[in-house]
Parts: C-alpha cells; structure tokens; sequence
DNA sequence: CGAATTTACATCAGTGCTTTATATATATGC
DNA sequence: GCATATATATAAAGCACTGATGTAAATTCG
C-alpha cells in the first residue's frame, strides 16, 4: 500500500508529505468515531446495532441460514437464535426450513422488515443531511465519494480478530 | 467544486437535481454499514465500543467530568459511573475531585490507557490496510479524502433523537 | 448568613442481551 | 443401520445497561 500521490479528481488530498502509516491510523480513527456516532445517534429503545445489521442484511442479500447470519454478525450462534427469535416475534422476519438441508433454518425479512430497514435508513439520511449543513461543500463532495468505498470495506471479510474460523468458502451455488 | 465524470469505483460527484436524496441514503447507509464492520471486528472480549470512545475522548481532549463523558456517549449516568469504575479498576483511567467543583469527577486517562486506545487504533489501522489492498486506487483516496469530513461529522452534536432533558416530575401547580 | 433549590455523582433493583455448555434433529459415511 | 459430524434450539449464568432514588456540594434568594 502506498500513498496515492496526487489524486485526479481537483480534491485535496491528505497533506501531502504525511506518512502513509499516519494517513491509515487517521483512517482507522476517523471511521471508529464515525462507528461511535452512528451508535450515539440510533434510538436506544429500538434494535441494536446487531439486529438492525442482520435485518439489513437479509433485507438486501436475501434468506440466509442461521449459521449463515452468525458468521456475518460475529456473534454467538445462540446469540443469533435468540435475535431471530426476537425479530420474528416482533414480525421483522420469518423462519422456515431449508428446502436443501433439514437442520438448518432459514430467515427471511418480512416485508414489515425490510419497510422498517428502510425506514431506519430514512431516518439516518435525515440526521446525515442536517449534519451535512455544518460542513463545507467539500467535505459533502468528499463524504459521497466516499460512498462506494465505505460499502465494499464493510463488505469484506469480517475476520481481523476472529474467534470462530470457518474454512468454509464455498459460496452461495 | 469540481465534477469529474464517472470514474469506477471511486470518484462520484452529489449530481446536483437528480436522486440527491439518494444519495443520501446510500452515505447513510454505508455509514451505518461501516459501523457495522467496526463492531464487527473489535474483539468481542475486550472493551466494548461505549468504553473504547470514552477512552479516545479522554486520550484526545483530556480529563473530562462524568456528565462531560454522559452526555458524549449517550449513556445514561449509572451506565458511565459504572463503566469508568471498570476502567478505573482496570488501571486505564484515574479518578480525582474537581478543583473547580466539589461535586464533580475529573476522568483522566492514565499513561497505560492512552497506550491501549493508542494501540486499538494501530489495530484497526492494520485491519483497514489489509481491506484497502482489495480497493482500487480510486477508491482508497476517496477514503483518505472523506477522513476530515467523517471526523467532523463524527464531532458534531450528538442530538438526533434527544434525552438530555428529561421532563420534571413535579409540575408545580 | 442561612435555608431551599439545583446539580453531580453514587447506589440499588430490575431487565435484556450475551455467553458457554448441553441437547435434539438431520445429514453423511461406512 | 450405526457412528460421526453438522445445524439449530434450549438451559444456566454473567454482565452491562436502564430508571429510580439517595447523598453531598454548589448556587440562589430571603
């Protein structure tokens, strides 16, 4: 990895001259406040960041196993039971069989589910856009660009610490 | 504020007029996806993500009274006494009066707590490193690009969805 | 100055989510 | 069919959080 030099784009880049390893530890805090904001920001009467992780999940990668969503969310797999359990009793979700195995169970978001998803976005979008006000129209231009980047970090791999390693690669078939 | 065209991955301008609600939903939920992977991959023996932030605001803006770390952290205040003892016991913060107040408690980080959250953030930089390989170019300056802008939407007030001010419960007459 | 009110924090009791350990049901290999 | 491995459910227990309440210090007001 190394710093990229000057960037195509007209944005300013990360002081130029600063080390590339100060550049990633100033990454690395900057989305762990950002992590802490989202938290301080989520109503704490509603579902935690685990639940509403996994019902994002199933609302946007379709049904998953139990195993499935435990391997994502880095809990305990009776941790994910007992939030499936929850969650269908509060009608976010619906359990059945695996047509393909008998043992497992699969979950699937209602559409009560993924409205609430949707609407717990909604309701992040808004917070996002009245913070938004307070930064300079670069910083807006910057957190956009963002985007993609954002989301494919979060998409990979959740190993890093790991606990509980599955060898298992095999993907959807 | 330039406007470079498409460029995959990375770069994407707000396009002014069409679909910047949108937009914000997507930077809301790769927010929210992003917090997701911090969680995701903080170790779940160790401090949780409450008592890591408390520990960074300490290490970054000093001593801070209970009520100061409250209203930071969105906690309530048996829920910060609780965990700054736990900090206290585990050597990371220190305890003491307030000169200024009788009745307040300054938090401080100790030496051996601005080396752990010192530490945590080497950690997670290593983390993001080994994820940034898997970006392109494109994107991981887009990254390093929306660090102030995540640090200062991360430093904005943490409102949203209230409880500071509880209602009394007397209404005199 | 002294009493009442407010503020800051600690303590108590209760609740919910998590964990580890264990049990049950299904799948797989011989 | 029997033995073993896998997928999930259940049981027991721990801990961190919350609301309610108590105590000490500071501020306000007569």
């Amino acid at each position: 990895m190394t710093a990229p030099p000057d960037a195509p784009g007209g944005d300013r880049a990360p002081a130029p001259g600063t080390g590339a390893a100060e550049d990633l530890t100033r990454l690395a805090v900057a989305l762990e406040r950002a992590a802490s904001w989202v938290r301080r920001t989520t109503a704490p009467a509603e579902w935690n960041l685990v639940a509403l992780s996994t019902l994002d999940a199933l609302d946007t990668a379709g049904p998953q196993r139990v195993s499935d969503l435990v391997a994502r969310e880095s809990i305990s797999q009776p941790g994910m039971t007992g939030l499936v359990a929850r969650l269908e009793a509060a009608g976010l979700v619906t359990r059945g069989p695996d047509p393909r195995d008998g043992r497992a169970t699969l979950v699937a978001a209602t559409e009560e589910g993924s409205a609430y998803i949707r609407m717990r976005h909604r309701l992040r979008a808004g917070a996002v856009a009245a913070h938004l006000e307070a930064l300079s129209a670069a910083e807006r231009h910057a957190l956009l660009a963002a985007v993609p980047a954002l989301t494919r970090l979060a998409e990979l791999a959740p190993d890093t610490h790991d606990a509980t390693r599955r060898s298992r690669t095999e993907e959807g078939s």
